[in-house]
RNA sequence: GCGCCCGUAGCUCAACGGAUAGAGCAUCUGACUACGGAUCAGAAGGUUUGGGGUUCGAAUCCCUACGGGCGCGCCA
């Protein structure tokens, strides 16, 4: 008996009540009912809230509706008890047969355990990063590394078609400040104005002479277009490199310049004349972005004839639409939250609608504390924390957790040297233990020649705790669902917590040993609870799997 | 000035309109002849920034004041 299926049992007796003329439902009996574990203690197994809120439309008072359910309830298969409480919230408690073979559901689902299909057929391109390929990734967005990359494996398991997409802004005059930059460097000049600078400049000039030697001696015009194209390689590279270390992995590395080349951005401009969506003024071309809620219109192409980086911007969303995605996701910063109003009127010019096909995700910024100060960081002025050296200094595994565990929209302080001095204290290490816990038990069980069962007696599981990491583990699948249509996985690393923390309760409980004491032979109590370590096992790699953390069998 | 986000324990943060607002850290007190103690049991800590409203019920939704962050380019 899982959530679930409990909800299936109440809409079953809400229909059977309805059919009977006990109970009338002007709207009808709903598909499905809120079941949700209670946090109190003594308030049953599940908890529902359904008398509360269809008791108006029965044209009943909560009480009276919850009595009236929980008598049909009462006699329902893997019930043991209906109350009515507070309100009229009904506590239900679960024969602990039914319940128990949720263990052995689990166990036998393996990886598959939280896989659901609740975004069966959604097919949804998930951007984030994106970053000028100027410089290294920073702290700035390793945020994203992580959310972006969690968001693209929970849309997974939810069953949604996923592309995991990285755009390179390799087009625009920074990439030439990019170069300028680099020579200078190489020439022992000064940074140019509006240019890069700091070790790394010095670096990537090191690396382009090693790439192509005498690069630097070339005449004025092709050395900027080679040092470019070199320095262009090489930051790329590393970037991927930096992502793959980091395992954050995108399916499609997709270049700005591309749009060009290709001849979409032309394509896309004349599309727009021809909805009438675009206009002249002072020498320049504009999207009348604000018929459709931007605040003000957008340039296109400027008066200069060159163009914008919204118009390679709406080209790209037309070239997303045409691959099949139903549904665009941009990852932000908050110092970017300004781009929601036009990416949404743009979307709606070309006869979408936004709010079906774009999800536009703001993210608030990390700030980052070091000796009790913020370290701010500055490309140009080339003071960089890198992604790479912070997953050196905490590790890769509790610097994902550590952002992963909190929702994008919350303002984020972290404490490096604390971060970095607790390092053992930090839950992705109490999540890894646990994991690593209920490995060491299925070894210790296979020692005493004790394999998974066939066929176990569920109704063995019947203690206390027993049941509270039964219902814990149900609960698995509904929280990456929900984590998938939030696009929070920040709820799966609570609940991993949540989860750890309650089987470590168990397994501190005398009479829930997995293992036979002493010289006691194995019985079907051990084998059942054998059962449940697996499931919990499962549990815990499947979810950590789903946060890109990794889930190792011994620490 | 206009717009977006945020305000919850000393600190960092949870809580899909649900029951007595929860964790971790820090502080204090206990439990190791152990299925690995990277654990467990307990204490203490709150007018959810203030004030109105909506309803069976509000940290959550609406209005308002205050406080903080970020934006408001023919930059990328």
């Amino acid at each position: 008996m899982n959530p679930d299926q409990l909800s299936t049992t109440i809409v079953g007796a809400l229909t059977a009540l309805v059919e009977r003329g006990d109970l009338a439902l002007p709207d009808g009996v709903p598909a499905e009912v809120t079941v949700e574990r209670p946090r109190q203690k003594g308030h049953g197994d599940y908890a529902t809230n359904v008398a509360l809120q269809l008791a108006k439309k029965a044209g009943t008072n909560p009480r009276a509706f919850g009595e009236l359910l929980a008598a049909e309830l009462a006699g329902a298969d893997g019930i043991s008890g209906v109350e009515v409480a507070g309100p009229g919230f009904l506590n239900i408690s679960v024969e602990a047969g039914a319940q128990g073979q949720v263990a052995a559901v689990i166990a036998a689902a393996g990886a598959s355990y939280g896989h659901t299909e609740t975004l069966a057929g959604q097919k949804i391109n998930v951007e984030f990063i994106s970053a000028n390929p100027t410089g290294p990734l920073h702290l700035g967005h390793t945020r994203w590394a992580v959310l972006g990359d969690a968001i693209g494996r929970v849309l997974s398991a939810a069953g949604a078609e996923v592309t995991r997409e990285f755009y390179i802004n390799d087009r625009g005059v920074q990439m030439n400040h990019f170069a300028d930059s680099i020579i200078a460097a190489a020439l022992g000049e000064p940074t140019p104005e509006g240019g890069y600078q700091g070790g790394y400049i010095d670096d990537l000039a090191k690396a382009v002479e090693a790439a192509r030697p005498g690069i630097f001696e070339l005449p004025a015009d092709e050395r900027r277009t080679a040092v470019r194209a070199v320095g262009y390689e090489i930051q790329l590279k590393e970037q991927q490199d930096q992502l793959d270390g980091f395992n954050t992995h995108f399916d499609v590395w997709f270049s700005e310049l591309s749009l060009h080349d290709s001849g979409s951005v032309p394509e896309t401009l004349q599309r727009l004349k021809d909805l009438g969506h675009v206009f002249e003024d002072d020498g320049a071309l504009w999207m009348r972005t604000t018929d459709f809620g931007d605040d003000k219109d957008r340039v296109l192409i400027k008066s200069d004839g060159e163009l914008t980086y919204f118009a390679s911007d709406t080209a790209y969303y037309l070239d997303k639409r045409r691959r099949g995605f139903d549904h665009c996701i941009y990852l932000l910063g908050a110092d970017h939250h300004g781009y929601v109003g036009r990416l949404r009127a743009m979307a709606a010019c070309v006869g979408d609608d936004p709010d079906q096909t774009l999800d536009v995700m703001i993210g608030q910024l990390v700030k980052i504390l070091s000796d009790g100060q913020e370290l701010k960081l500055s490309k140009r002025a080339g003071t960089i924390v890198t992604l790479h050296e912070l997953a050196e200094e905490i590790g890769v595994d509790a610097l994902r957790y550590s952002l992963a565990r909190y929702p994008a929209d919350s303002p984020l302080t972290l404490d490096v040297a604390e971060i970095t001095k607790a390092s053992n204290d930090n839950p992705v290490y109490y999540v890894q233990y646990a994991h690593a816990r209920t490995c060491r038990m299925r070894e210790n069980a296979t020692e005493l020649g004790m394999g998974l069962p066939d066929d176990f007696d569920p109704s063995l599981l019947s203690h206390d705790r027993d049941g509270d990491l039964l219902r814990a583990l149900a609960e698995f699948p509904r929280v990456v669902a929900s984590a998938a249509e939030l696009r929070e996985p920040h709820r799966i690393a609570r609940y991993l917590e949540d989860t750890a923390s309650t089987f470590n309760k168990w397994y501190d409980t005398k009479e829930c040993r997995m293992l036979p004491q002493g010289d006691e032979p194995v019985g079907p109590a051990n084998l059942a609870r054998l059962v449940l370590v697996v499931a919990t096992q499962t549990v815990f790699a499947n979810g950590l799997e789903l946060l890109g953390v990794s889930a190792p069998e011994r620490m």
